[in-house]
DNA sequence: GCCAACGTTGGC
DNA sequence: GCCAACGTTGGC
């Protein structure tokens, strides 16, 4: 089993979107970096454990838990013209972005900042910091242990 | 809104 | 295959 953090921007979705979807579950649409794909595509597993990050917002930080309950599958919107995520390259036979369905667990009682992980010793090798255009981000279970105690 | 970091594109 | 130009991410 693995733990993983994924980011999204609040404004477009939310651990409290997510945990008002229908059956607290949604598809994660719209990753198109290639790293970020690779783990998506082959090792995110079904019931492994995901931290959501907050981005570009007021409070910036892990904001809830959730959980993998589908691996990897061709990601639709990039054959969408209407989808700001539409990717001309993509097609039906030849997939080139995929996503992965995340059922929601936990909304924390408040949010972990991204500035207070950075003062902690555990958390200094974190991915999340060194590469910081990495949406899909690989954690230890000691660094998601440690990260939940802050709550 | 600014801008540094950095991933991607495309000409050569 | 290199690398300059370009575009995007994401913290501040």
């Amino acid at each position: 089993m693995n733990y993983w953090l994924m980011k999204t921007e609040p404004q477009t979705f939310s651990i409290t979107d997510l945990e008002h979807s229908e059956n607290q579950t949604s598809h994660w649409e719209g990753v198109r970096n290639y790293q970020a794909r690779n783990f998506m595509r082959d090792e995110m597993k079904k019931g492994d454990t995901v931290l959501i990050y907050h981005s570009s917002c007021k409070s910036i930080g892990v904001s809830g838990i959730a959980q993998i309950t589908n691996e990897s599958y061709p990601d639709h919107t990039a054959l969408d013209p209407q989808s700001p995520y539409f990717d001309s390259k993509s097609t039906k036979e030849e997939p080139r972005w995929f996503m992965v369905d995340l059922q929601w667990r936990k909304t924390l009682s408040r949010t972990i900042t991204l500035k207070e992980m950075k003062d902690y010793k555990e958390l200094e090798n974190m991915v999340l910091f060194k590469r910081k255009r990495l949406s899909i981000i690989p954690i230890t279970e000691l660094e998601y242990d440690f990260i939940l105690t802050l709550e």
